[in-house]
DNA sequence: TTCTTTCCTGACCATATGGTCAGACATGGA
DNA sequence: TCCATGTCTGACCATATGGTCAGGAAAGAA
């Protein structure tokens, strides 16, 4: 499962078993939960000694945040659609079209972020009153102006972005339950399409844009 | 704290401390998880000495399969609201209203929800299949009855409910998340109110019909 | 080769946790 | 009053878990 084909130089081995790390620490953390994670549970899913995972990372709230924190990475990226739009259609379209994907590609990563707030954010706290803050009044910035420019609904821009954070992330994070209603089976690119363009749908002509 | 001013009877003894019992463990269970939450936490909150928890609740599991039972009972109670309705305006407004209020009264419960629901639903997932399907399924034709009859847009039913039930419980699933981008402070009732309308707008208008 | 640095891991430890149990105590019916 | 039944709890136990550590292996510089 780890057996590496080719000797790896030493600055690869770091970066290389962190990786693997931090990847099987998103699965279990998402599965479980910070407090039902176990370090064995994870190392066996990484396919390493125990001892191994507290050689690269100090203690298991050290691998949680650094999980924690590569999400809110992908997750902040995934928002710069939002900029440079000429209107509502085109950005939060794409924002949406863009947090669904994230939704289907990162659904463990979404889990565990939404447990980490569900639990009242014990670890990214700060960031929540910092660069979420920040990245949320520019975007109510940005969704004034198209309503100053009448090019939708005068909605509440706070609410509306709530909206689409829980619309979109709940297709991760409610997944399993998705699955559960679709007959047991994980939705096909069809369904996911037909999700997506709900959304887009019902939140566009619901703020008027279209 | 659980001091009895009165005596108690024998028959509401196991009432009152069950009640009790079962209220600490929603809010140690929503804000620790199931891993995270330890009997002895439920215990200190609840007033009683840990064996006296197992002696009302054999396991930490069966504790648990309680309180998820109890949610999921308020949860499809708020959904009758939906039948009887002359058309998607009252009904789903209606619905809306209902889940608001339940995310106001009852985030903690409705946060161990959405946990168990994360982590795969090991225990209510006879539930999900059954009980929540069936109403799934009925509610699924009421609104495209709705459809048929002209009274609101053609959108796909299914994608409704799902954006329903993400909209209302984010309000108390990511309640601390809102918490702090409302600097700190806890909604307060004018906001609440303008929460409520904003998703009754934004939808019954995404779904043409108002 | 020699030496330093990094990487790796089996064995171990202190602690926390879910759960048990014997026996005390209270209640209420006969 | 006596007894059966239900309620309560301190003390205890087996186990699981996060974390440590000494010492070995490998890599690369000199």
């Amino acid at each position: 499962m780890t057996e590496a084909p080719r000797p790896l130089r030493r600055t690869e081995i770091r970066r290389e078993n962190e990786k693997i790390i931090l990847s099987a620490a998103e699965k279990v953390f998402a599965e479980a939960g910070f407090g039902g994670a176990t370090m064995q549970l994870i190392a066996d899913m990484a396919g390493l000694p125990k001892a191994n995972l507290h050689y690269y990372f100090a203690t298991k709230e050290d691998l949680y945040r650094r999980v924690v924190r590569d999400i809110f990475e992908i997750w902040l990226k995934a928002a710069e659609t939002f900029d440079n739009a000429p209107g509502p259609v085109e950005g939060i379209g794409a924002y949406i079209d863009a947090k669904m994907e994230i939704s289907r590609r990162h659904p463990d990563g979404s889990k565990v972020w939404a447990s980490e707030v569900m639990h009242g954010a014990p670890v990214i706290q700060d960031y929540l009153e910092t660069t979420l803050r920040d990245w949320t009044e520019g975007r109510i910035a940005v969704i004034q102006r198209w309503i100053d420019a009448g090019l939708m609904a005068p909605v509440d821009p706070r609410h509306l972005l709530y909206m689409l954070w829980a619309t979109t992330q709940h297709y991760a994070d409610f997944g399993h339950q998705i699955e559960t209603l679709n007959g047991g089976r994980p939705l096909s690119d069809r369904q996911w399409k037909a999700a997506k363009d709900s959304v887009k749908t019902i939140i566009l002509r619901g703020i008027g844009a279209v």
